[in-house]
DNA sequence: TGCTGACTAATTCTTTTAAAAATTCAAAAA
DNA sequence: TTTTTGAATTTTTAAAAGAATTAGTCAGCA
């Protein structure tokens, strides 16, 4: 039984995250969130102490949805890869439906990496373990061999990023942030690469005669 | 036997490229420019129609001593794997080089994708077109297999930038451009991303016995 | 303890202005 | 005709000031 603190902490969020999924943080005001909810806008300051941290509360509430239905699925998966797929595939909706919930944080992000960066850094670190951990089942599976298991889930997670970024430095349109289709692109990109980083390049199956 | 035209449009070049890669493009002035070359500033105007085209030149210039110096080793290397880590080593030697002759496109590519994607988007193509050149030759010896050549040295080039993206993200310093042991770092990651890229993560031999 | 209205402080958004830098041009020099 | 320049002109940038919006506080009510 959650106590009525936790029940209209959850309602604040619950706007807050429509608010800045649809305008942004930088668009939406205390005001406006308050207004929705016909609060004072002191009450919002009873139970978040800033704007910021609202944001960040909301951008947490949002990740862990993610990462516990990732983990739900990865828990009865049999293959690798597709535990892989259905996480990118749910990093991607998860960005697509907060649109410009993210793009704070991105374009902050060049203005003052430092103080976003020490914020947003726990984020990276879940999902990279997420993907630590997704790998892991692969290694006790034997599909896989990786000796170093965070580094590599960070190598992963960082080539699936350059996937993005690579795209929408190619997009002359905008570039903060992926128009709906190029979430459809990125999408592809990524999973090829993971395909790549899995299997590699080298022909695994050596030629039973070598002609040479 | 150069005209004496070219001899001196090769002059401001050298001399441009020094100012850009030291001060970037933002704090250099043709006055500055012109200054150091004993020329007025109006004869800079007469070899090159405005700053930027300037710019670009000498961008195109230092990129184009790169490929060639790639290809003159890619020309002779017989493993792979070594002619793309020359490839990547020469890329950052180029990076750390030209400090802040690349800062001001990564800089304006912020405000103005459009603008620069348009001018950078050749620069990228080429180096693109190196690599698939590279994985070409690989293919010749047997060594990887690779259906979609263009495709996949596009895939190499954005999982390797990723790297960079990735270490400047978490990065609370400066974001903009890695200080001169962030290079090691992402050299480090982009090199152990190249041998996950060719080998993939799973086992090549299978056990011969299976316990299962 | 939970909540509010009214108050203060910080931030962002113009507008203005001055300086610096880019770019042009008529004309001299070669 | 081609190359070069000094001086004039236009654009950009930078700083300052002021107004307006918004974040954040606080004393006090229920």
């Amino acid at each position: 039984m959650p106590k009525n603190v936790d029940i209209k902490r959850a309602k604040i969020l619950e706007v807050a995250k429509k608010r800045f999924a649809h305008f942004g943080m930088a668009k939406t005001t205390m005001a406006e969130i308050a207004k929705d909810l016909s609060f004072s806008k002191a009450l919002l300051y009873y139970y978040f102490p800033d704007k910021n941290s609202l944001y960040m509360a909301v951008l947490e509430y949002v990740i862990n949805e993610m990462i516990n239905k990732v983990d739900a699925f990865v828990a009865k998966a049999s293959n690798l890869e597709k535990a892989i797929l259905f996480a990118i595939e749910s990093r991607m909706e998860l960005m697509r439906e907060n649109y410009n919930l993210f793009e704070y944080s991105s374009s902050l992000f060049m203005q003052d990496p430092a103080e976003l960066g020490k914020s947003l850094g726990p984020f990276f670190d879940r999902i990279r373990d997420q993907f630590s951990r997704i790998l892991s089942i692969g290694v006790k599976n034997g599909e896989i061999v990786v000796d170093d298991l965070d580094e590599t889930a960070e190598l992963l997670l960082f080539s699936l990023m350059g996937m993005r970024t690579g795209i929408l430095s190619k997009d002359l349109n905008n570039c903060l942030f992926p128009t709906p289709d190029e979430f459809e692109l990125i999408l592809a990109k990524q999973k090829k690469m993971i395909s790549i980083f899995l299997r590699g390049l080298k022909p695994n199956v050596p030629m039973p005669q070598d002609v040479s």
